[in-house]
DNA sequence: AATTCGTGGTA
DNA sequence: TTACCAAGAAT
């Protein structure tokens, strides 16, 4: 075990948070739930959510048997709600196409709606033990600080970085995967975006962006992310209106929480694209078409 | 390969 | 207050 497993291993056995999708009796199906929700989702809101997902629908075939829109309900604000449409997806591919067992390869994991490289390999390390490289934002952070240098990564996944991450990786299918999740704990936890704790890092005599001198970000500047007034704001708004009301939804309901029309249509348009939302014949409605889950 | 896709906490 | 950030995937 070199300098750098050894003490990040120990660090990781002090200081895992004990997260439900981490227990030892939790299920695969836990595992690739959580994964889905912390797409892009910060932990602490993804606790309940999963909770309360995993109490309703302890396996995938309990989220197959029900309808989309269910899913897409209970996802609540955890954001992207196409995760939650995904997800029910998977259940169901997992239900017809692997017995209702979540598949523990990385291609057959990778094949699920709704999960990436990065999403597979996390499955298949943390639920099945499988060694993988696990790349992840933290990962990648840790991993550029600690041996590159920088302070932040290239804003996409370079070849370098899955070499670099690659040529880490402990040769023990377990010991990998422990080495892992080690790793991602490091970065949510220690090595952050913004604060850096170097004084509580274990591993921190050994980092080249700390030896450097913490060198400021030097690369090309990320896009923020605009919000105020974007159709993502709009779709937001509206899967709300519809999410939080039991019955199906005139139009003028959306009108109220999004005055402009033509955006408001294309968002509409956007969502019923996406399966996000159905139309009800208007002839069931003196008011218009109804819009609901589907 | 660059865009799009929610939401809320934090510095 | 604004800007950034959070276990990415799909197109």
């Amino acid at each position: 075990m070199s300098v750098l497993h050894e003490p990040a291993l120990a660090w990781y056995a002090d200081h895992a948070r004990d997260l439900p999708w981490r227990r030892p009796e939790s299920s695969a199906w836990s595992v690739l739930v959580s994964e889905l929700m912390l797409q892009q989702t910060p932990v602490a809101r993804v606790l309940p959510v999963h909770e309360a997902w995993l109490e309703r629908w302890p396996e995938p075939a309990a989220l197959a048997a029900e309808q989309p829109g269910a899913a897409v309900r209970a996802w609540g604000r955890l954001g992207y709600p196409r995760r939650a449409l995904r997800l029910h997806a998977a259940a169901v591919a997992i239900r017809d196409r692997h017995g209702g067992q979540v598949p523990d390869d990385h291609a057959a994991l990778l094949a699920l709606p709704g999960v990436g490289e990065y999403t597979a390999a996390a499955v298949a390390s943390f639920a099945f033990g499988r060694r993988h490289v696990v790349l992840d934002t933290n990962v990648r952070r840790v991993l550029a600080r600690l041996v590159s240098g920088v302070e932040l990564p290239a804003p996409s996944v370079t070849r370098a970085e899955r070499e670099l991450a690659g040529g880490l990786l402990p040769d023990d299918p377990g010991t990998a995967a422990t080495w892992a999740v080690a790793v991602m704990e490091l970065g949510a936890l220690v090595c952050t975006a913004r604060s850096p704790g170097c004084a509580r890092c274990p591993v921190a005599d050994r980092c080249a962006w700390r030896a450097a001198g913490h060198p400021a970000y030097d690369g090309p500047p990320r896009r923020a992310q605009a919000w105020a007034g974007t159709d993502r704001q709009c779709r937001g708004r509206l899967m709300a209106v519809v999410r939080d009301s039991e019955a199906a939804v005139p139009e003028h309901r959306l009108e109220a929480v999004w005055p402009e029309a033509t955006q408001r249509d294309r968002a509409l348009a956007g969502l019923l694209a996406d399966g996000l939302l159905v139309r009800l014949p208007a002839s069931d409605s003196p008011q218009g078409p109804l819009y609901a889950l589907p």
